[in-house]
DNA sequence: ATGAAAGCGCTAACAG
DNA sequence: CTGTTAGCGCTTTCAT
């Protein structure tokens, strides 16, 4: 693997000049430019970029720090993210904090000062804000993204999903439910509270009282689901609709309605949280809350390398609504009563 | 940020010995290197990794390259590799090939050259020979994962797809089924070849002839087993049994079947393959070609690290079956005809 | 057990 | 437009 100083060489230009067609080629005799590119092609140079980022100190690399790798909702965004870096030819590490603020935060600090990368996406990020202040602190671009932001100068890319689990359950108000049930995820992020508050806000907006038994919390998957079903099954009565905070435990519990002969939406109706793909391959289609999880990944690397290409930018806060995808489940075009 | 030099400074000790305790703490009294830790600790000092990247030629990182970052199974196996790697403290750059060959071949380039990754994990490569070869010339650590070994010295888990859709044929033919179909991912993957070739070498064995109109390749999406299916119900007849390449398209096959009233599994058997998570939660249960994606992972890591960390190890293969998932759709238990 | 100094490959002054 | 060179932060001989 042949370094600079041997296209120098070979070339019969000094390091200066070859530094210079890699990194300002208009500061260069278009001859030359030719020339060495030509020879460069020809030995298959790749600049070493150990060695580039140390004297510039940056790496071309960004960081991306995910809750749980294995979620389809996050790779969404990981894909989104993926995509705009590749074009600006950066790469970016793939980091899985497990939902564990320890390993977050440990995992940021070898990526910022070991590694050096220009910029931080942090996807439902569990960090405090003296966490991010101090982030802040180290000059680093970061953007929040499914969080709202909470500290000044921070840009964040916000997905409303409180607005998202208000608007269900309205939804199932407005159809004529009175009894309401909410299936959470047991987890401390914020993105879960912000479901539940929602859930919440609609149902005092109406005076109905929430019956506790209808609340539930387990694993945000389908054997959460799962669990989650079977508890509510052991009560004396159903709720009439059923909120559930994410699609695969959503269709664990409509597969588990089904097997105990209960139907769907005549006896409870449901809403997921997601939009899965699947969710409208099962019987009967589920509703759902969608939300644009590529454009997110999008947005947030668009706010990166705006920031990065440009420190100093103002920070920007976008806010990206959930979008309510009725199909069957929830009962829809029931007569009310 | 502080450099080695600071930690050198406010310490007493020189460069040299800060440099030992963090890379050869025995080699430096129990008690500089104490005192060393402590002050590295107050001043949250965290080495650069550009700088020993440069002096070692070693990045501490890995290279991860799929071939699609939304298909789940492919997460699974990611999911491994990452688990791994963050054990032996290295990082992962995450790669999106997107199935296109000379994507790869420039990330591979840049991450090799330079970026100077210690190691790479090729997830279903599409890769010729030749290609493989000088990328060993190149002495970088590689292991193909998912993918037979075709070339010496190299590490491979591959994972016998062929046998999959072998033993699901036969599964059908033991269950009396003689008019069988095929629905393929439309791809030039190995994997996808490979699927088709079990397939046929099942039929083969039991002289059973193929109707070229059960045979049929769409994308591998929800949308490509729709678009499948509904080709299928245009033709005068129907297989008796079907299998498909993966479990999205599968399970797409079963709602436009359903939809069009057409008995799973009584008028026609499906098989999938991938054993997505929601297969199970959907009527009737999808049968599957399940495997193991994450144990995948886990192996593919290993075995680079060994070689990372031993190099002149002598390179393994390593065979992974696939297992039948017998569920409800493909009609086990019927009485035979 | 510790220190001094060379060198990893590249970029950006500075000088011509 | 091009060349010379210091220096980025670290590791590792080579001394002591």
């Amino acid at each position: 693997m042949p370094n600079i100083r041997e296209v120098a060489k070979a070339s019969g230009y000094s390091v200066a000049t070859i530094s210079r067609v890699i990194n300002h080629p208009n500061s260069v005799s278009p001859d030359t430019r030719e020339k060495v590119f030509k020879i460069m092609r020809d030995m298959e140079y790749t600049p070493n970029t150990h060695a580039r980022g140390l004297a510039l100190d940056k790496s071309n690399s960004i960081a991306l720090i995910l809750p749980d790798v294995l979620d389809m909702s996050y790779i969404k965004i990981a894909r989104g993210i993926e995509e705009i870096a590749h074009q600006k030819g950066y790469f970016v590490f793939l980091c899985n904090s497990e939902n564990n603020h320890e390993r977050e935060l440990e995992n940021l600090d070898m990526l910022v000062k070991g590694r050096r990368v220009d910029g931080i996406i942090l996807v439902n990020s569990l960090l405090s804000d003296d966490e991010l202040y101090s982030l802040q602190k180290e000059k680093v671009p970061i953007v929040l993204a499914g969080r709202k932001r909470q500290i000044e100068n921070t840009n964040a890319v916000y997905i409303d999903y409180a607005r998202g689990s208000y608007n269900a359950a309205k939804h199932f108000i407005s159809l004529g439910y009175r009894s309401l049930g909410f299936i959470s995820n047991k987890s401390t992020a914020f993105e879960d509270e912000e479901k539940f508050s929602g859930f919440v806000q609609a149902i005092n907006e109406h005076s109905i009282s929430i019956n506790e038994n209808f609340i539930i919390e387990d694993e945000k998957s389908i054997r959460g689901g799962t669990r989650a079903a079977k508890k509510l099954l052991m009560g004396k009565s159903l709720p009439e609709a059923l909120l559930v905070s994410c699609d695969p435990a959503a269709l664990a519990v409509l597969k588990c309605l089904n097997e105990n002969e209960i139907k769907v939406p005549e006896q409870i109706a449901i809403i997921g949280f997601d939009n899965v793909d699947i969710s409208e391959l099962v019987s009967p289609r589920l509703t759902t809350i969608a939300f644009p999880a590529h454009k997110l990944g999008l947005l947030s690397a668009r706010l990166l390398f705006d920031d990065i290409d440009n420190r100093g930018y103002e920070s920007q806060e976008i806010f990206l609504q959930t979008a309510l995808n009725i199909r069957e489940s929830c009962g829809h075009g029931r007569t009310k009563y």
